[in-house]
DNA sequence: CTGCAGATTGAGCATTATGCACCCCACTCC
DNA sequence: GGAGTGGGGTGCATAATGCTCAATCTGCAG
């Protein structure tokens, strides 16, 4: 569904503009980047009907919320029955993303705790999912890199 | 650094509102949440001079730029050397974020690749990192839960 | 080389939003 | 009771927005 959209250098610096300061207008964008304002309104309406950008919620630290524990549980399932742990999944709040993989595990869950207790409680409810066969609980315990696409950012733009 | 804030039932609200609408003005969410624009105004400052929201990038898809391929790369690494591979995985553009972990593997690479090619190269390019032991590399098939955190913001809006 | 379609730009204009200051009120904690 | 905190209301000068129009300026096919 998202983006057969492509991103071009004019893109890539508008982007850039707004990493640098996401609250920006459009003329604070116009002007850091040389564009005119007209173009940067029209390419941001395009990106966002194109639905280039994600979600806000991804913005949104879990820590802020009361959630300052952060963990990837690695999670084994038997096939079949996929989709349906993924509905049980998504109904647990705790949990911020779930990625189907292939390779060392099937799903790759990302959850958020107030503590170690309750990372554990959570551990436990997906472990109890019908269908879950195994899991490897693994705790985050420091950013090395924060998420960033800048270098790819610049590579676009030259 | 981050986050002595705590978001409260009406924090939530506004982050609430914002999920809806990025690009709303601060009039348009005290509209929506039935607060003053007084109120929204504040907030909103309080929670970015807290650095209470994460970086605009997080909201930049990888598949926008021509990056369309995800994948999780699980590393071990010889302990000593942990920050200086730190220092090489961040040196790699395609390296979107790495976590540091207690269990199964040291670090969690999320990595970006224009196509599987790529990706081997990347691949190969963490491996070859001195202080890179082992790694593990599972692809990303699917989104089963994007990113949300809803649930949560909800459990504090009761 | 010529010409076309799409993108970019500059300008204008009515409408809204912003940032800030000031004041008031309700609630809580001493 | 008094001070402090946080939400709400109002006003105002300044700035941004959304939109349209017309004029270049591309890239590219013929």
């Amino acid at each position: 569904m998202p983006s057969t959209h492509r991103a071009d250098r004019i893109d890539a610096r508008i982007l850039t503009a707004l990493s640098d300061d996401p609250r920006a207008t459009v003329m604070a964008v116009a002007e850091r980047t040389g564009l005119s304002r007209n173009t940067v309104q029209a390419r941001l309406s395009k990106l966002d009907d194109a639905g280039a950008l994600r979600s806000f919620e991804r913005r949104i630290d879990p820590a802020v919320l009361g959630y300052p524990l952060q963990a990837y549980v690695l999670t084994n399932v038997t096939q079949r029955k996929l989709d349906r742990v993924g509905a049980a999944l998504d109904a647990i709040p705790e949990v911020l993303e779930v990625h189907g993989l292939s390779g060392v595990a099937d799903l790759l869950v990302h959850v958020a705790a107030k503590d170690a207790d309750d990372l554990y409680r959570v551990a436990g409810d997906i472990l109890n999912i019908k269908g879950v066969k195994r899991t490897t609980t693994a705790l985050v315990m420091r950013e090395m890199v924060d998420y960033r696409v800048r270098p790819l950012l610049d590579t676009i733009a030259e």
